[in-house]
DNA sequence: AACGGTATCAACCGCTGTCCC
DNA sequence: GGGGACAGCGGTTGATACCGT
């Protein structure tokens, strides 16, 4: 089978490329209307039109059609677009079909013009739909930091305020954990409330290789000293106060700033509100990645270990190409803490 | 006003799938 | 089964509108 001919273009034969004329639309759309479509190949030769079969093909399925709908995307449209191809990829045609009057061209056109870059604005993976890797290590290390009583972030790190706040990139990603943590929490919380109400047990199907419960949800991460004893979790374990935080305010200005940038119903579409079943296997995702990169390890006891010391070296390497630095600080440092984290089912 | 960088989106390209002879 | 014609798909390009300096 030859390619070609079902291509436009061996076109030295006198062919026009390039945007249509209104001309060529109203020759197109006249002889449409009369005729019908069909038959590409013949039809610009009979419209008069000096263009390929294709390209009228393309310019009447993609702009000239009737029932095309035009203009500005709705929030409603947006969120079916993010979650149809969280479900079913680059499948622009599929997708269309599930947007009345849209066309495939237009939504792959909006999606990489908007949507991506909304994505990649708050930490979000638009290929995979999960919070990007660097933002899981970043975000897993602060919090796991600040939640500490004994840390002085960002002394710890052998960095000045001024640093630290210059880092915009990081406090966004901070931001974007903060957010996605708070409202992981209150889905969380029900499932604790309910678990607790029809009795499920709290052991791990992760470590016991059985399937997740759809239920399952990313619980912050709790740090110890590693030569301390360690202090079994507690299953009631309530969110640590943030109000003390020194990232908290700002955070907090930031999120916002955020959340007025994209619609609510797409925070709870990543952050869990409703979408419990997605959230659930956002964080299996999570898990699974951190589980691959080794920064997470299961002990004998079935307890999944947050390793500090390839957060610290991945994060580090993440943050190289910034203004922070590691210091002999971070280096000695990296033995004294552990952190260990643990999953409410 | 002029300029340069960025965003947008219509149009194109190359390929695959399907139908028909 | 092979080949041609055509439709459809997804990735990419390029003209131009827009915006900041």
């Amino acid at each position: 089978m030859t390619k070609s001919n079902s291509t436009c273009e061996n076109n030295n034969n006198g062919l026009k490329k390039g945007p249509w004329t209104p001309e060529e639309d109203h020759k197109l759309t006249h002889y449409i209307q009369k005729h019908g479509h069909g038959k590409w190949r013949i039809l610009p030769k009979n419209a008069g039109l000096k263009r390929c079969g294709k390209s009228c093909r393309l310019r009447w399925t993609n702009y000239l059609r009737p029932d095309i709908k035009r203009g500005k995307f709705s929030l409603e449209e947006e969120e079916t677009i993010i979650h149809l191809h969280s479900v079913m990829g680059n499948k622009w045609s599929t997708i269309a079909t599930n947007l009345p009057r849209r066309t495939d061209n237009e939504i792959k056109n909006y999606w990489n013009t908007h949507i991506k870059k909304k994505l990649l604005k708050i930490g979000i993976d638009p290929t995979t739909h999960t919070l990007s890797l660097e933002v899981l290590q970043l975000s897993s290390i602060l919090n796991s930091l600040y939640t500490s009583p004994q840390f002085n972030y960002p002394s710890h790190f052998g960095m000045s305020d001024s640093v630290v706040n210059n880092q915009s990139q990081i406090l966004n990603l901070l931001t974007t954990f903060i957010t996605c943590q708070s409202r992981n929490q209150d889905v969380m919380n029900n499932n604790i409330l309910h678990q607790n109400q029809i009795g499920i047990s709290t052991s791990s199907p992760l470590l016991q290789n059985q399937p997740c419960s759809q239920s399952m949800q990313l619980n912050p991460i709790q740090p110890f000293q590693s030569n301390q004893p360690q202090v079994q979790v507690q299953e009631n374990h309530q969110p640590c106060d943030t109000s003390n935080n020194p990232f908290h305010i700002e955070s907090q200005l930031m999120k916002t700033k955020l959340e007025n940038q994209i619609s609510p119903n797409l925070w709870q579409y990543y952050g869990g509100h409703h979408k419990q079943e997605t959230q659930s296997s956002l964080a299996m995702q999570r898990v699974n990645n951190l589980l691959e990169n080794q920064i997470l390890t299961c002990n004998n006891e079935g307890m999944l270990n947050f390793n500090l010391n390839s957060v610290l070296s991945s994060t580090l390497s993440y943050s190289s190409h910034g203004t922070l630095n590691s210091s002999s600080s971070i280096e000695d440092e990296r033995d004294t803490y552990n952190s260990k984290c643990y999953f409410l089912y």
